[in-house]
DNA sequence: TTCTTCGTGATACGACCGTACCATGATGGT
DNA sequence: ACCATCATGGTACGGTCGTATCACGAAGAA
């Protein structure tokens, strides 16, 4: 046989070269021969390792989620071993801002994926929504546990306040992307949202109190 | 002289094509003969009234924004004659939920342009980001005016509550789009946050009381 | 009536894109 | 040493898309 190359590592680094030149151009510019181009390989390579552009753009978006969730793994174990739930909220949220270029990339081409998906039904079939719902259990789940342990307004729906969270991030980052927020501004409005559910030890006693 | 059509009534009959071409099968997918087939006319006809597709692009948001914009009002005009504020409030943030396909159609073709508008500089230039700071600012607007007649939580921050409910209720759309999300969902997370801004009139009171 | 100009149609052109086809090193098992 | 097979490159084909070109009917102005 002859030179057996690894082919997942190769179909990582046209992957890669894919976001890259998507992230640049936007999702619906990318073309075949850019990415090639762009991982410096030829035409026919890209079509060795992914036959068409659809199965392409499939692995793209699961390449997109998987480095992703290792962004977002960075982020969590530079907040330190065991932050409390606010820490670990507030890491997830500030992960998904597009306040740097690697988020700012994925911002835009899971904004772009998601759009796209409406009307695209292959791409809708495509298991890359179980993303949101996953974001959406782990900071429900954050917040309870804050509840439980008299950081949070026990009074507060969790799931609610998740969705609110996580949905305001979305938009407020879109808007980052448009030049129409700044980030620190989006950050603002989380604080002040956070601020609202973490009640500060003493506020948690006195509405523990009277009632 | 000939014939002599009234070029903005066949500019709007196009555009109102394209709108609706753009929303079944995406805005990346329209092309000027679908544009001209949809429109009942040919492909001369399209292009004689928008040289080029860029222009016809251009022309496609601005008659969105009006579109939505009589959406909205004719939403306000439903709620009655001088509703509160709260009540405005929510004919504007219920219009701009995709719960009927009209509503389906504007917030794919808002996203659509606005991802679009991060990596097109040319469309990004084009001023049809005006209508999220005015909504912005329409929303702050209504929120103070409820402060100060005492229907409101006067120790929020108005400003920074608009943001918040214009921002939830985009993502959540987009969860509606996707299937991701129902619309009662979407909905009964805005009037949890509607019923902590808006407090009842004893809770006003109370709150207005020791402090 | 005639003529100029607007409105409309049919069709052609050039570019690009995804895909298919053909060719050829390279390599390791037998 | 040989050869089956994997990896890679070059190139061509069919289709579509935006745009340009050519042509003609229609109607008001002279």
């Amino acid at each position: 046989m002859p030179k057996r190359v690894d082919h997942e590592e190769r179909r990582t680094q046209i992957a890669d070269a894919f976001i890259r030149v998507a992230g640049r151009r936007g999702l619906h510019a990318v073309g075949m021969r850019d990415v090639a181009a762009e991982a410096g390989v030829s035409l026919r390579l890209v079509q060795y390792y992914f036959e068409t552009k659809e199965k392409l753009l499939f692995y793209g978006v699961q390449h997109l989620t998987d480095r992703f969730t290792a962004r977002v793994g960075t982020r969590l174990a530079a907040a330190g071993t065991d932050p409390g739930p606010r820490a670990t909220i507030e890491a997830i949220l500030l992960a998904s801002l597009p306040t740097d270029e690697e988020g700012r990339t994925f911002h835009l081409l899971y904004s772009s994926y998601s759009i796209l998906s409406v009307t695209d039904e292959a791409l809708a079939a495509q298991p890359f929504l179980d993303n949101p719902d996953a974001a959406e259990n782990a900071l429900t789940g954050l917040l309870e546990q804050a509840q439980a342990s008299g950081l949070a307004d026990p009074g507060a729906d969790a799931r609610t306040e998740a969705i609110s969270l996580l949905a305001m991030t979305a938009t407020m980052g879109t808007g980052i992307l448009v030049g129409q927020r700044s980030p620190e501004s989006a950050i603002g409005v989380l604080h002040h949202h956070l601020d609202r559910i973490f009640v500060t030890a003493e506020t948690a006693v006195a509405e523990e109190g009277p009632i």
